[in-house]
DNA sequence: CTCCAGGAGTCAT
DNA sequence: ATGACTCATGGA
């Protein structure tokens, strides 16, 4: 079996894969099933630690997704001291929470798929996208499906679109691959950019909002000093950090403020927990 | 039946 | 700048 053993007490795969950062993953019986772009692999916990099963040539890749070159323990006790109580609760809670490294354009569709949306779906239509227009792969004789290139997505149709449930978010989807086909995607030079001037970039496409942009920086461009808000951070906020403003836009200011280029960590920790402790 | 889901575009003040 | 209305879809 090839793979590697991570033995980090700020890893846990379910705390990382459940934290509301990846779509493209399923659990059955403790084993998780993980494909990024055109790479899968599986996890699961072992005696003392997780256990990552992946192609040989894939180890790398894998590592740097799960982010395992990062030290956590800073990040950690700054959430436990921070003097919130409910980020402290939140950072025991999902203590193992990291932020994976992902493809910027991964998650830039899978996001605008996402808006008034459920995860559940989110998860389906996303599966159907790779299903039908994503390049075949195999791991050890097991079929599975990549994300999808741009190329493939632009020269799909609407009907398609619609088809797989994506109602009216199908226009923004075709139109922003059919744009990108045409225009390209330059990860390099939007890499080089300020946060707000990406945030004021990725604004500027048909789907993609504050809430969007702000996920697409976290999770795509790790931009840590971003902070999406979304129903249940506004919960939070609202609750827990006796919030009186209603404007999204201004609730992500206001924590990004506070906490800066730990932002996204924490929101990670505090959506995690508030989404854990009301779905039971 | 209504309400909601990791919101955003549009148009009216 | 702010507020409402609307936008598909499916599950609760």
């Amino acid at each position: 079996m090839i793979g590697f053993k991570v033995s980090d007490k700020f890893f846990s795969i379910k705390d990382t894969l459940t934290c509301g950062q990846i779509f493209r993953f399923t659990e059955s019986d403790g084993v998780y099933r993980v494909i990024s772009g055109d790479k899968l692999c599986y996890a699961r916990n072992c005696l003392d630690g997780v256990y990552i099963e992946c192609k040989d040539t894939d180890i790398d890749y894998f590592r740097h997704f799960f982010d395992l070159e990062t030290d956590y323990s800073e990040i950690y006790n700054k959430a436990i001291s921070s003097g919130f109580e409910i980020l402290k609760k939140s950072a025991k809670e999902g203590k193992g929470v990291r932020i994976l490294n992902q493809n910027p354009l991964e998650m830039l569709f899978s996001f605008i798929v996402s808006q008034n949306n459920n995860i559940p779906r989110i998860k389906s239509i996303i599966e159907k996208l790779c299903t039908n227009l994503g390049e075949e792969r195999e791991f050890f004789g097991e079929k599975y499906f990549a994300f999808p290139s741009v190329s493939k997505m632009a020269n799909a149709t609407l009907d398609f679109y619609k088809s797989i449930g994506l109602g009216y978010r199908a226009e923004y989807i075709l139109t922003l691959a059919k744009d990108i086909n045409n225009n390209g995607f330059d990860e390099e030079k939007l890499s080089k950019l300020s946060t707000n001037e990406l945030l004021e970039e990725l604004l500027k496409i048909k789907g993609v909002g504050k809430k969007v942009a702000d996920c697409v920086l976290l999770f795509g461009f790790r931009r840590t000093d971003s902070f999406p808000v979304d129903t249940w951070i506004d919960k939070v906020y609202k609750e827990n950090f006796n919030g009186k403003e209603k404007d999204r836009k201004k609730i992500s200011n206001y924590f990004v403020d506070l906490f800066k280029e730990d932002s996204g960590y924490f929101q990670q920790y505090l959506f995690y927990y508030k989404r854990s402790i009301e779905n039971k």
